[in-house]
DNA sequence: CTGAAAGCGCTTACAG
DNA sequence: CTGAAAGCGCTTACAG
């Protein structure tokens, strides 16, 4: 059934269905009472593509993922709170796969070119993004998760990566330790650089000379976690501490101490940052882990909200946060052996 | 700039113009090559809330889930595959989320009634699923990812359940186990019955008696795993083998096996189901596990094509398959202790 | 507060 | 092989 259908049965104009569907003001409540009523003994939905051409909005917001749609645990998290907040206000989500980093700009270019989404979400910004002035110039308004270093202010919304590893670092220095490790992510990323300034930062706060043999990048899995821990152990003065860029990689981390002969906590002392995952809590590791924790599903929800108010037509200059990351000390870590 | 503006530019009817780009036969060659380089120079790209709306189709399919978005890990290497195959054909895909069970059958009626959707993608089918029927009433084609009881024939695709957890199960039954446990999904999934018949079928093919103590159902969290190994191994008489029904729940299981002072592959073997995760390789971890394997990435991409398959009008009984699944031996599992 | 009608940007049956 | 025009189902400026 269409409008056209519907308001004759019900004996209205389309116009009047029409604003009584779409809450407007001037209609007046006995008639829009009757109209909500009528849809719904009736079954009319209005026809979304119909919809969308006639405002000329698109009702989605796109997000473009790299490597050929192999979702980590970490975008799932984020497409959770992202597509939960959105479907409240009827917002749809546009998930766009692409193979590597050269494509990525054409599917940006097909999203504003055939008006499919309204907004976009970046995630996983360089320091320097190219994507950044790219989506300015096709116009198609944007949302960073994370930040980078550009000339004009856009919305972002960014955890403290710096402060959360500084903290980290911190509480095992506190503990005595001297030689500590850090498992960062790829390197180009702005929260990569951001973790390695905060460890960084502490060490020369304590005056411990900062090691580059203890600083490794990778991709938060458990093998590249495995693999930087058995390299971290197989030198010949190795960490007494290791600080986790992710669950995923602590695990593997501990699998290593482990396959060392080593115990996680008493030998070895770990601390992970958690995006908290349903299925994988650090409580329940064993021994518990101490870890920064930031959910990155509420991040996911709130940059829904972000873009909608972008839409809105709200400033980005008031579309920025920076949230505080805490430290939950567990037994992961404790004083380091002499 | 719209088709109106852009074929009066390169001086041909709209008509034409939408033909040439539509890759409509009737269009000459030379002109469908001289539509489509200016499309390209300038950058015109049909608006697909019009395209949409001319056509009638939706030109996206939707997902539902369930939790509140709280994807798990086999959501989303499942959406990895469909959405990277949809998107191949330039189809969306749409995912809603919803709390319980109760408000899909809501989602289900928004998605058919304003058109938002060509088809759905129906995924954990319980033995006797409800929103088939319902889907049909809708008039909504549907893909289901797994199967049901039911009297019409849909269109599915499926792994061998069945045939899986028989092959691990008979596995520890050749190297001497007798107590085997089994680490099941939860109770209304038709995969979780269909695990628990393979289950059954070669414990009653070996003459071993089934003990309902060993069998356990939950979640496939890290957490569920543990929580059921642990009780298994509190049993006056604890099992010499498990099978864990997800990856999550194996790392679980290890945990607890581990915990209680026990070795993995020697005291007790483990075998474990694998939907093939990229950031987590069971021959990783220590020991290397023993799995059944079926990537459900490509499961994902498998549906979508057949999603596709189905809106071109192939009647569904030519849309159902069933995947065998693998069993990989590793070095978690091992002759049985006396 | 309500309605007639134009318009959103496409596709496609029909005519040539 | 190409084009003029109707139609898809809405929204909304304009008029009353």
């Amino acid at each position: 059934m269409n409008l056209k259908e519907f308001s004759a049965r019900i004996g209205l104009s389309q116009t009047t269905v029409s604003r009584a569907l779409s809450g407007y003001p001037e209609v007046k409540q006995e008639t829009r009472e009757r109209v909500l009523a009528a849809a719904e003994r009736f079954g009319y939905r209005p026809n979304v593509s119909a919809q969308r051409l006639a405002t000329g909005r698109a009702g989605a917001i796109g997000i473009v993922f790299r490597g050929g749609g192999r979702f980590g645990p970490h975008s799932s998290e984020f497409m959770g709170g992202l597509s939960t907040r959105l479907q409240e206000d009827g917002i749809d989500i546009l998930v766009s796969t692409v193979e590597g980093a050269g494509d990525e700009e054409a599917a940006y270019r097909r999203l504003a070119g055939s008006k499919r989404v309204d907004a976009v979400v970046l995630h996983s910004p360089a320091c320097e993004d190219a994507r950044i002035p790219l989506l300015r110039t096709l116009g198609l308004p944007f949302v960073v998760h994370g930040r980078s270093d550009t000339a004009l202010p856009f919305a972002y919304l960014d955890i403290d990566n710096r402060g959360a590893i500084a903290a980290a670092t911190r509480h095992l220095a506190d503990l005595g330790h001297r030689r500590i490790a850090l498992i960062n992510g790829d390197t180009v990323s702005t929260y990569a650089r951001d973790r390695d300034r905060g460890y960084h930062a502490v060490l020369a706060e304590r005056g411990i000379a900062a090691d580059p043999a203890l600083l490794g990048h990778g991709e938060f899995t458990d093998e590249t976690g495995f693999r930087l821990m058995q390299a971290f152990l197989a030198l010949p003065a190795p960490p007494t501490a290791v600080i986790a860029g992710s669950m995923m990689s602590a695990l593997g981390a501990m699998r290593a101490i482990r396959v060392a002969g080593l115990g996680v906590g008493n030998d070895i002392s770990l601390v992970a940052h958690d995006d908290v995952f349903p299925y994988l809590s650090p409580e329940n590791l064993v021994p518990p882990l101490t870890t920064t924790q930031s959910p990155i599903r509420a991040a996911g929800g709130r940059i829904g909200d972000m873009a909608l108010r972008l839409l809105q037509g709200e400033p980005v200059e008031s579309l920025q946060e920076v949230w505080p990351v805490d430290l939950v000390i567990r037994g992961s870590t404790g004083p380091a052996q002499a």
